[in-house]
DNA sequence: GAATGATCATCA
DNA sequence: TGATGATCATTC
């Protein structure tokens, strides 16, 4: 089944709301896509079908979600009380000095500018099919939250400039932090090394923390309502 | 191979 | 039990 692209971002909230409550299994149904028999090979099923059901555009291509819209469509799996059950990935980390920028500028700063964040309430261990959609929230970063961002990226991107990242670990950064992101861990980019000269390493994702998460998902209590 | 979508498996 | 480092599927 294909979803035209959301014209506006009122669409896209209303087909969001349209969605809300189905089990990621009445989902695949109504999209006549296939079960993962197992959760372990279900690795973005969930996030790949909601794309699907709310006409995201960009597949795997370096781009908005909705690129019209300038939105980034996020799903974050989370217990039945709200709070995430996991970290969420949000963009690989820039391994060569040229690429590296200011935060102003920064390609993550932009992928977090405005995120539509489907919550996919479950239990821990539960297979993603068994997920109920729950009511989405369309986020921009606070002041204080784009304070915070930032004041990780920086330290974080330091590190990479230096050629420190072999040292960098998931426990840098209060929001964000950098974790390996590769097929394996034999996998291997041109970065800055140690002496300064690219060097083959292991490619790293920016991820922000599940408790940042938790707090942005439930500023939407605290102000009443989110969208 | 490298980007997207993330969760799994293990250990502190 | 939660966080870290490793891994899985799909697309381009």
């Amino acid at each position: 089944m294909k979803v035209s692209p959301p014209r506006s971002e009122a669409e896209l909230l209303e087909r969001a709301r349209a969605i809300a409550g189905l089990s990621m299994a009445e989902l695949a149904a109504r999209l006549d896509a296939p079960i993962p028999a197992q959760a372990r090979r279900a690795k973005g099923w969930a996030g790949q079908l909601v794309e699907t059901a709310l006409g995201a555009t960009a597949g795997s291509r370096p781009e908005p979600d909705f690129q019209r819209l300038g939105i980034e469509l996020k799903t974050i799996p989370v217990r039945p009380d709200g709070r995430p059950l996991e970290s969420t990935y949000v963009c690989t980390v820039p391994l060569e000095a040229a690429e590296v920028g200011h935060w102003e500028a920064a390609y993550i700063r932009h992928k977090l500018a405005r995120v539509l964040w489907v919550p996919l309430v479950g239990e821990a261990g539960g297979h993603p099919a068994e997920r109920r959609i729950g009511a989405a929230l369309l986020w921009s970063p606070d002041p204080a939250e784009d304070a915070v961002l930032r004041a990780d990226w920086e330290e974080l991107m330091e590190q990479v400039c230096l050629g420190r990242v072999d040292t960098l670990t998931a426990r840098h950064g209060t929001a964000l932090q950098i974790r390996p992101k590769a097929a394996d861990s034999h996998a291997r980019r041109r970065g800055v090394g140690a002496s300064g000269a690219p060097e083959a390493m292991l490619p790293r994702g920016f991820y922000l923390r599940a408790g940042f998460t938790a707090t942005l998902l439930a500023r939407r209590y605290a102000l009443g309502g989110g969208q």
